[in-house]
DNA sequence: ATTCCACCGGAAGGGGCGGGCC
DNA sequence: GGCCCGCCCCTTCCGGTGGAAT
């Protein structure tokens, strides 16, 4: 069909069927067009001001309006020119701690620039996982605003040298907001040594930390020395209720879509489920953007059924990710238990699943691992719910691990399919 | 009561690899 | 850029185990 489009002049005779199928199905799709601006619906492709726009405007309606409060109990000290304490924040992913304190700070800035109190803060982004040195890297990237990463290999005492350095150029306040901050890895004392005692004694500007975390259990992790050094406040993010995820969910469908095509009882139906899970805000807009192309391809409209549908899509989605982000090894372990499953009606012992294995390495060339670590590998897959294993005995006949099926249908048949 | 199956799961040791340091 | 050390993955070894069979 494509090439019939190239062909010049033909394209414009009058009652060229091509053309009128293209119309036609332009007019189906722009009929059942829910989405007016999609970008409100991936957070990663909102522009800057755009996503603060969006902050700002959640913050308008009152929710967070509890945290920020215990953040303004805690760093006001500030504008009366006095250190306040450093505060750990603790909170599940997507509860808005990151986005909230640095609307906070922001706010702060400006309310000291207007008083002539000087302040600043940085931002130092600990997602992904970071040894003490790349800690510090980050760190030092965060103040001293370049892009470029310092090179590995430098001794982490210049690396401190570096930091401070850079901080003496200047005064006042200064605020480092490390966000998940228990995302480093190994010398997680000597980092916060560093930030809790060093830092404060040899850089010019009064400092103080926020520390951002979702496990409530870090802080028995860390030296009580470090603790004690540290004076810190704890701060609770509740998740978010379904009342505040519907005002978020409502705000996303006035940016985004096209208002007359949604209705209510859909934006409360996924709340309700976000809130159920664990009140993640990011989840909740992944599945009203989930639901809206359903419905665009489909119905046209976002009605309650569209929200189901695509709850157990993205369910699937999850566990073929899953599947897809195990190692090679363990992938083959799994199809060996649904090769197994599909040839034995359900059950298996170890050594079935062993023997499949076995098999089915062999016809693809790799080397087959040991029995027992084939057993460990099982005991992995049934943590992640991707096969049912129990440990039974057959008296005489022995004891071995059970196994049955837990995958859905479509996703097992998909994952024989492979190769 | 004893035997015995077929595997479980802890321990120990080896090898490869990547991060930290110079 | 290159070396070294610690960590992780893997294998081998082996004592342990629940209940049907005897």
């Amino acid at each position: 069909m494509v090439q019939k489009m190239s062909c010049g002049n033909a394209a414009f005779a009058a009652g060229n069927p091509t053309e009128s199928l293209i119309r036609d199905a332009f007019l189906v799709s722009a009929s059942k067009r829910i989405t007016i601006n999609p970008a409100f619906l991936d957070d990663e492709k909102l522009p800057e001001g755009e996503r603060v726009a969006v902050l700002q405007e959640v913050f308008n309606r009152n929710i967070r309006l509890r945290q920020l409060e215990r953040l303004a109990r805690c760093l006001s000290p500030v504008l009366g020119g006095m250190l306040p304490p450093n505060v750990l924040v603790y909170g599940p992913s997507g509860t808005g701690k990151s986005v909230t304190c640095l609307h906070f700070l922001s706010t702060l800035r400006a309310l000291c620039e207007a008083r002539g109190i000087p302040f600043t803060f940085s931002y130092v982004d600990l997602t992904t996982p970071h040894t003490c040195f790349g800690a510090l890297n980050e760190l030092a990237i965060a103040l001293d605003g370049r892009v470029r990463r310092y090179r590995k290999g430098i001794a982490l005492d210049h690396m401190e040298e570096t930091i401070i350095q850079t901080l003496n150029g200047r005064d006042g306040f200064m605020c480092v907001l490390v966000d998940e901050a228990d995302n480093v890895t190994t010398d997680t004392d000597l980092f916060l040594t560093f930030l809790a005692k060093t830092l404060p004694k040899k850089a010019a500007p009064k400092l103080f930390y926020v520390f951002l975390t979702n496990r409530v259990e870090w802080e028995k992790t860390l030296d009580p020395r470090i603790l004690s050094v540290l004076k810190k406040t704890d701060l609770i993010f509740e998740p978010y209720d379904a009342m505040d995820l519907v005002e978020i969910l409502r705000l996303r469908v006035e940016k985004a879509l096209d208002g007359s095509k949604v209705e209510e009882g859909a934006v409360r139906k996924i709340a309700a489920f976000a809130s159920r899970e664990t009140g993640d805000a990011r989840k909740a807009v992944e599945l009203l953007a989930k639901a809206v192309k359903l419905a665009e391809e489909g119905s046209g409209r976002l009605a309650e059924a569209e929200v189901d549908a695509a709850e157990r899509s993205l369910e699937l989605d999850k566990t073929e990710e899953l599947i897809r982000s195990l190692a090679r090894q363990q992938q083959l372990a799994l199809q060996a238990c649904y090769l197994g499953f599909a040839q034995r009606r359900g059950r298996l012992s170890t050594g079935d699943a062993f023997q499949v294995y076995a098999d089915l390495c062999k016809a693809q060339g790799t080397t087959a691992i040991s029995q027992r670590r084939f057993s460990d590998m099982l005991n992995f897959l049934d943590l992640y719910g991707l096969v049912n294993a129990t440990v039974i005995s057959k008296g005489r006949f022995g004891k071995t691990r059970e196994m049955s099926p837990s995958l859905p249908s479509e996703v097992a048949s998909r994952l024989l399919k492979q190769e």
